[in-house]
Order: C-alpha cells, then structure tokens, then sequence
DNA sequence: TATTGTTATACTCTATAACTATA
DNA sequence: TATAGTTATAGAGTATAACAATA
C-alpha cells in the first residue's frame, strides 16, 4: 500500500529532521523530543513525560537534569503532592523550539493552501492512531510476559 | 499553523512507534530505521546507508556488524569496486518488516478510502520536503564551520 | 591523493536495582 | 502498601582519530 510507504518515508525523514537539529543545537534526540512534547502538551511530571517517551524513571531523571542544565526546562513543585516534579518549559526553551519551527514549517510549502485543514485532521488521526497501536503491542508484550 | 503541529505530533508517535517496536523484536532503533531504509530503497552502500542516518562510517560498520548477526542484512561484495559494501536485507530481514507492517498499517485504517490516494501524494512531498530542509541545515552548518 | 570501510578508544545515554520520601 | 523520583552501576550505541586497502 503506498500511503504505507509514504507514511514510513515521513517518520524517517522526521527522524532524520530532528537529528540534524539536534546536531545543530547540541542536544541529544531525546532532549529535542520532550521539548516536543512541553510545547504542544504543556506541563508535564517527570513520570508522565516518560510514558510519552518510553522511558524509565531514573531515564527521566537524567533526561530533566540535562534539560535543567541546558535551560531549557526546570522542575516545579507540584502544588498539593511533594513527590512530583513538574517539568516546565523555560522561555528559553520555547525560544529554541520556536526557531526550530522557522526551519521545520518549511515542510509544509508545497501542501496547496486549500488542502492544509484536511491535511492537518488526518495526520491527527493518524497519530493518535501510531499511539494506540504502539500501546497495543506494549499492553500485549505486559500480558504475556 | 494547525498543521504543523498536527505533523510534529506524527513524527513524535512514529517514534515512539519504532521505540516500542525495536524493543518487542529486541533490536535498537538504528536497527530498525536501517531496515526502513533497505525495505524501501534495496541494496545500499555502507556509507549511503550512514547518510540517511546521519551515521558516520564508524558507527555504520558497527551497525552493519548487529545487522548481520540478527540476520536482518548481509554485507555483499560491490561487482566493480573492492573497497565497497553493499548492505543488503535478507529474507529474515523482509520477513521481520513484513510482519511489523501489519500493526503499522491499521494508523491509517480510520482514513477514509478516497483520500488515500492524495494523502499518500501529500506525505512523500513533505518527506522529501523535510529532509531537504535538513540538508539544507546541515550544508550551512558546513560552510560556517 | 581521495575514498570506503575497520579498529581502538572514550564518551554519552538508557536500563536495572536498590533506595528515600511522600501519599 | 503504593507511587514519584533519585542514585549507583553496568551495558549499549555513537563519535573521534588513526589506520588499511583500494580506486
């Protein structure tokens, strides 16, 4: 099926796309990942960003002592419970995605004016749907093992 | 832009997709990006194959190494030039991807038949769009630096 | 002389396990 | 007792630099 193909063409190059930024900023893939995930989620505790990412606990520790350093995001008390950390996006760090986004928009020129609100719900859809697939397999691998 | 954002989330879940992926067939992501790129573009050059990535030649040959043991890929000789590798899949190799389609294919089940055709179109001109946008990146950060 | 790939080495990132603090 | 996060440690992957073989 070519939409297939299509499709895997897209996350590679995506992959490949955020390498390359992760080079030019001199961060690490998963640093340029959970900015991702800060900017279009907001907020974040530590054990929430790392079921986005699929990482462990002490993998997110590490993650948010990098990002801390690098400022591009801190920890927040959490308001009512004392063992959580919220992961804030710094101004600096949107600063840096918002750049990013100069860059990465470009994508897009090509996509007929008219045709880009049609585009934009079904890559929702289908995003939403890599998700759930993904989770379907980790829910089975948890099951059987 | 709506759509921006729409394409940052389905490159996150791509992601995340591999991620889950490489850990049920207990390969890393190289691995299984590796293989995304011989499924979709045959034999490749070693060093080809570590443009894509973004690799460089060490790393390749590292990567190659894992391919052939998991017996995803073997190295061939090159007909004409002695110093060359060409790193092809095997049928174990086609096999694995065949098999992870499967799950992969069922992100675009709820895309209403009609505008597959067109979807399929859109996402190769945005792949082939970003990954130039890198590149682009990239040649910069050459001439500067 | 340039290119393709390998080796030795060091560094960075992630996972496992044990632990602390809080709910 | 369960949950959120940290620390110590080990393991795995990638990069740098020097190298061998071939063009």
């Amino acid at each position: 099926m070519a939409a297939g193909e299509a499709l895997r063409e897209l996350i590679l190059a995506g992959e490949y796309f955020r390498q390359v930024i992760a080079n030019n900023l001199e961060l690490d893939v998963s640093q340029t990942q959970a900015l991702g995930y800060l900017y279009s989620r907001g907020d974040l505790g530590q054990s929430e960003l790392g079921s986005l990412l699929g990482y462990n606990t002490s993998s997110v520790t590490a993650l948010v002592d990098r990002l801390e350093r690098r400022g591009i995001a801190e920890r927040l008390p959490h308001p009512t419970d004392r063992r959580r950390s919220i992961v804030h996006m710094t101004e600096n760090g949107r600063s840096v995605i918002t750049e990013v986004g100069q860059t990465f928009l470009h994508c897009l020129d090509r996509v007929p004016t008219d045709s880009v609100p049609d585009l934009a719900a079904t890559l929702t859809t289908v995003a939403q749907d890599l998700r759930a697939q993904a989770d379907r397999l980790t829910a089975g691998r948890a099951r059987t093992e």
